[in-house]
DNA sequence: CGTGTGATTGATCGAGCTCAAGCTCGGTGG
DNA sequence: CCACCGAGCTTGAGCTCGATCAATCACACG
């Protein structure tokens, strides 16, 4: 885990150097390095803002009735969100230390899309990738075990964390874990412990987890298949 | 729930009479009429249709590994949505007999938005219903107990299923609730009569419910209020 | 070398899934 | 008209899963 400290200098260059969506906009991009539990503000105030997540995992959160805190949206790298200029209930953070995001102003890159036809293609393609995350972060919640979620969480972030496929970089804490499945710390660690002794998946350090078998993750993991209630439609 | 059987014209008429975003290509509108558990397919065949539903309810589902199904998005009248092309895994279905749907080819949408500003705007608000519904869905599935996911769900209801506020006219059966709230039907129906029993709602009928204590239904409904585990964050 | 954060394990108990049975009500056919 | 039927709704009993409380462990850091 241990992140190797790097300049803001050198995530400028890595940013220039990788093609997004947003790059024509990289001149008018600031660099933003946070620091875990950092609320992600607005940079200047005037206006929302784009955020391109280039290394670390920032997440949205809300206080719900009752104190419990609960994830809604976690960004990975490469991945864009929009932090409007207001945000009551609701709070977007650093939950790693560092989180790195390029921050482009919402008036630019509104600006660009009417001017640029093609821009705005693809600006409404990543305006949908909240929707995409939200629609996954909802499978999760709808399972019904604690280990259900707990794999389906591990497959979700599959190929987001660590160039390697089967081999998942955890970029959160249990803790946080716990708050986007809306289960308690306790049976996060219980099912990430009964998987490994089932042999499904491997431990290689506590933030490090190697998928050995996939399919038991996906296939509702750890129940018998049970009768499905399901209405059969003969459509 | 008896409804009385309406003719498409006086749904057309209705449509023309409401103003909505979508209005200016009410003449190319289709107005559909579907029984409940019949699949809302591409009128045409020719690309995505933007929906605009007016009467019943619609819902987008998945089977899950394992065979259980899963509501991933509840439409009720005055909602839009989009049904793409080819929508593999998902379903949209009619949940209710009848349902009333304003069908809009995407490619007719495409194009004013492209030719007017201020469509284009109002499209882009539309767009937004999605994420919206997804984020009060994600926020009911986070709930602990299942009194608190059917207490958040009605709450969600309320306003838009009866024009008068406090009563709430469920739309779809116990068994799409559960579907909907990722819990079995039994665990729905003891939640709905304890809810009852502690006077927090009344049954009017099975299918009507009034909401007696607004509050008792937001806060936690049914618990202690709980040494809340969310780290305070000092700001 | 204490201290704090994060991770883990154990014990207990209540919530919810499951199986099972019964109820209500509208429709259908004898 | 009534018996029957099935879909939807409700309630009960038993048992499992997960929340909670509590304790311990691992490890980084000052």
């Amino acid at each position: 885990m241990k992140t190797v400290a790097r300049s803001v200098d050198y995530y400028r260059r890595m940013l220039s150097a990788q093609p997004h969506p947003l790059e024509r906009l990289d001149g008018s991009a600031t660099i933003v390095r946070c620091l875990r539990h950092q609320e992600i503000a607005n940079g200047s105030g005037v206006g929302g803002h784009w955020y391109y997540l280039m290394a670390g995992a920032v997440c949205r959160s809300t206080i719900r009735a009752g104190g419990r805190r609960q994830i809604i949206e976690l960004m990975l790298p490469r991945d864009f969100f929009f932090v409007s200029e207001d945000q009551a209930e609701e709070t977007v953070e650093a939950v790693t230390e560092p989180a790195i995001l390029a921050s482009y102003p919402e008036a630019r890159v509104e600006l660009l899309a009417e001017r640029d036809r093609q821009f705005a293609r693809e600006l409404r393609e990543i305006s949908s990738q909240p929707l995409i995350r939200a629609r996954s972060h909802l499978m999760i919640l709808g399972g019904i075990t604690a280990i259900e979620k707990v794999g389906l969480f591990l497959l979700s972030l599959d190929g987001r964390t660590s160039s390697e496929r089967g081999r998942v970089e955890l970029p959160i804490t249990r803790y946080d874990i716990a708050e986007y499945l809306a289960v308690s710390v306790e049976t996060v660690c219980r099912a990430i412990t009964d998987l490994q002794q089932r042999g499904i998946i491997a431990l290689l350090d506590t933030r490090t987890i190697k998928i050995l078998n996939r399919e038991a993750l996906e296939d509702r993991t750890g129940k018998a298949p049970v009768g499905s209630r399901a209405r059969l439609i003969a459509a």
